[in-house]
DNA sequence: GCTAATAGTTAGCCTGTCTAAATATATTCT
DNA sequence: AGAATATATTTAGACAGGCTAACTATTAGC
């Protein structure tokens, strides 16, 4: 029961079929595989976790064409106020983004990505996100299905883990702003 | 085509089948999930990610009857020596660890867990993991197997990614070894 | 028994976070 | 309009946790 295959397909071998603990193994596995790949593209670009997610969430807004102030960091990342002042320092230091006054509001600063930041992102994290999507459009309707189902299920268990009894309650979900900072 | 569902449950609707892009959005959903519910099991044990990430390691060694000793965290961790002397002191202050003289080597300090560490991760962490051999345990075996399919290919897109073109040129991955630590 | 290698500790530095106080601009009330 | 208050950011000072380098204790090789 429960073999652990390094890098089985079990799916066209046909005679050994995954157990729980098998999808939970690989969860882990992808998580830790994806934790490596972030790790490498943040340290080829000489940066750290945070002004990596900040970089991010940047290139993200400008695409929607939002110019996102200081304050909005902040709130995205977890951090306070203080600190994103430093972080859009760096950004603006290392030539990955740019203070601008912002239009409707004159004691905010917006913060805009530069080109090279954005071409910079593309030439990683974007090619992981379409290969991701190029995997993931082989599976059937069934598969996608399954994958949902699975995927909710673990969602949920990580979420209501605070309150295991009483479903009706409805609360007790661990909220992000409720948490103790340090 | 791809209508996000908040939190809607594809399988049992029967009518809208997720797309590539909503699974991608439920991994990500699924990522911010566990990393919230790290965070407030962290934040309330008054830990920081590495200490955890030590204890855990050191829970699991102990129950397969290992005493690690500080330099099995260095690598574990991909910290170094120095760090991992100080971080045990302070698994020691808080009571969650013991050093031991290590049996084979008197050069090497044992590490062993408090019976106080175990049960108190027991009480998250360990919960956690059964509610989701729970809700795996639901899944049948087709579903199973397009599961690992799923993780399989997630797996692959992350850890191919540095070198898509010419499998035999050897060059250009980035090894988690070699990155720059700073 | 020397010498080299290995395990851990300590000291000093650096980065990234925090809080508190200062500054500049917006908004609201009278 | 003018005053009071609220909001956005910056700066200063402190702290935590990582690093390297130097030091001690033990083990292994010759």
């Amino acid at each position: 029961m429960s073999s652990y295959q390094a890098s089985g397909y079990w799916y066209s071998e046909g005679d050994s079929v995954p157990e729980a603990v098998d999808l939970l193994n690989l969860m882990r596995r992808y998580r830790e595989a994806e934790r490596r790949m972030r790790a490498a593209t943040r340290g080829s670009m000489g940066m750290n976790e945070t002004d990596m997610s900040a970089l991010r969430f940047l290139l993200a807004a400008h695409r929607e064409g939002v110019t996102p102030r200081q304050r909005d960091f902040a709130e995205e990342l977890g951090i306070s106020n203080a600190s994103v002042s430093v972080l859009i320092d760096r950004l603006c230091r290392d030539g990955y983004a740019e203070r601008v006054v912002h239009p409707a509001d004159r004691r905010s600063v917006g913060i805009v990505p530069t080109d090279y930041s954005d071409t910079e992102v593309r030439g990683t994290l974007h090619r992981m996100h379409e290969q991701m999507m190029d995997a993931v459009g082989t599976l059937s309707e069934d598969e996608r299905v399954a994958v949902a189902k699975f995927l909710e299920a673990m969602i949920r268990s990580v979420e209501i883990d605070d309150e295991p009894r009483q479903p009706s309650a409805g609360k007790g979900a661990v909220r992000e702003s409720a948490l103790p900072s340090r």
